[in-house]
RNA sequence: GGCCCUAUCGUCUAGCUGGUUAGGACACGGCCCUCUCAAGGCCGGAGCACGGGUUCGAGCCCCGUUAGGGCUACCA
């Protein structure tokens, strides 16, 4: 048996569809179980969707993905493999030869000036991998027009080329194909070539059960990074839909889902996009990076999306982020997290001022927490400031919680957040007092900021 | 409309060649822990679409119905 040569082949749309990433991943970790090669062609035929950021869109998806790809371009301007070139655009030399030769063979004919390619009457056989034997009978099937007036061929054409000429040995596509596939196989056969093996993979359905479409929330790849997601969690949790590693197992890495993953145990029913399991699967694969993982993580995130991370003490940054991650579970919370933090200009929420800042107490009790905190000589950690706050407590006969509610509130502008003794440590004694003394002031100038 | 695929908790799924108290996960509810929020622990509700067969026995096999999805372009 020869070797096993798949690709991926999305065209430049400006994103990388959710179901066009599974697929990907679904061709890559068939090429790695099989020890075979993985291939990327980039189907830019139509002119007017076909730019340089298109196509940067779908290099930047794969390799966020860690779907490395061993023929196609590179991403870099640069080309891997001898089956090239592998942008359709670059291919029309090809195209014209195989439509010569499919001429030669008396099964096309011109009709309104395109040229149609004569379908055989007898029944389509595709032996899917995945769906099994699937017959068609074509008594009534239209012939299929393989080149339009203008001169340019058409997709289900320049794919069977294509694959032809590359060597693809299995076609792993989304089921949609399914029904067009007999077509293939009759092109494939009026050249004189033996067919590929196809697998047609089950659909990604969105919320309403219908093929996730461009327009809906969550189906660009790039939704995902921008909200902070690791990659590694977006690569299991696809591999979740539409196949399962079995053994009530889930969480795998890449290793053991190559191992296990092969066609025939791919479902044949299409799936439901769960945006809540993949936010679940993110929080256990976030909980489980290393700490310089999680830093380099941290640092790129940020430093995209909240430019103002430049400006902040580079040390106060390193004692919040720990205490930030482990109450969050994606990297926009722990943006929005960070927030109160990226300068003393921070804001206060609506809720810390009704439920917190508002209360009748709440000056009396900042101020005896601002002397408390202010008395503390060294020693300034959690532990200490656990002990203040609660002296402050008592002797305002409250239960801790409340001053330390409060003290929140101050201190951030926010309701929830890190734990408090961690934070006050986390920021130090001298911002702390003085943001309380922020705080307090605007209490009694009545001129607590909302925005 | 025609053709094709599919059908296990709300969702993703396990259930190999018929014998299971139908398993897991997310979500949900309750309790515990608790300074908010997470995390964690314990408990719980929730499913074989329906109807016929075949069989001693069907979630698993066959047929039908229903439902969902897809395809049916000189789009890809």
């Amino acid at each position: 048996m020869s070797q096993v040569r798949v690709r991926f082949a999305p065209s430049p749309t400006g994103m990388l569809h959710i179901g066009g990433a599974r697929t990907a991943l679904f061709n890559w970790l068939y090429a790695r179980h099989t020890g075979g090669k993985f291939v990327l062609r980039i189907e830019d035929t139509d002119q007017a969707r076909n730019t340089q950021e298109a196509v940067d869109v779908i290099f930047r998806g794969m390799r966020w993905l860690g779907l490395d790809w061993d023929e196609g371009p590179d991403g870099k301007g640069g080309t891997s493999g001898d089956r090239g070139p592998y942008f359709q655009s670059q291919r029309g030399d090809i195209y014209r030869r195989y439509l010569e030769k499919l001429k030669a063979t008396g099964k096309t004919y011109e009709d309104g000036g395109a040229l149609k390619f004569k379908m055989p009457k007898t029944p389509g056989v595709v032996k899917d991998l995945v769906c099994g034997e699937v017959t068609f009978d074509r008594t009534m099937e239209p012939d299929l027009v393989i080149q339009r007036k203008d001169g340019s061929p058409v997709f289900h054409f320049v794919n069977v080329v294509d694959d032809l000429e590359m060597g693809i040995t299995h076609v792993i596509r989304g089921e949609d194909h399914l029904t067009n596939t007999h077509k293939h196989i009759a092109l494939y056969e009026a050249l004189g070539a033996a067919p590929p093996q196809f697998g047609h993979i089950p659909l990604i359905l969105n919320r309403g059960g219908s093929k996730m479409s461009k327009r809906d929330e969550g189906a660009a790849l790039g939704f995902y990074e921008e909200a902070g997601y690791l990659p590694a969690a977006v690569r299991n949790y696809l591999c979740l839909l539409g196949w399962s590693p079995g053994e009530n197992q889930e969480i795998l890495p890449v290793p053991d889902l190559i191992q296990r993953f092969d066609l025939p145990n791919i479902n044949r029913s299409n799936a439901r996009f769960d945006g809540d399991k993949l936010f679940w699967m993110n929080g256990e694969y976030w909980r489980t990076l290393t700490d310089a993982e999680f830093q380099k993580f941290a640092d790129e995130y940020l430093r995209r999306t909240r430019p103002k991370v430049a400006q902040m003490d580079p040390d106060l940054l390193k004692r919040l982020l720990p205490l930030i991650r482990e109450k969050v579970r994606t990297g926009r919370e722990m943006a929005e997290w960070l927030d109160p933090y990226l300068g003393e200009e921070y804001e206060y929420s609506a809720e810390a001022k009704k439920k917190q800042l508002g209360a009748p107490e709440a000056g009396k009790w900042l101020e005896a927490l601002s002397s408390a905190l202010g008395a503390m000589g060294t020693g300034w950690d959690d532990s200490t400031i656990e002990g203040a706050c609660k002296k402050v407590a008592e002797e305002a006969g409250a239960k801790p919680a409340k001053v330390i509610h409060l003290a929140r509130a101050a201190v951030s502008g926010r309701t929830v957040g890190p734990s408090l003794f961690g934070l006050l440590t986390a920021l130090g004694k001298e911002r702390v007092l003085q943001r309380l003394e922020r705080t307090r002031r605007q209490m009694a100038e009545g001129t607590l900021v909302t925005a």
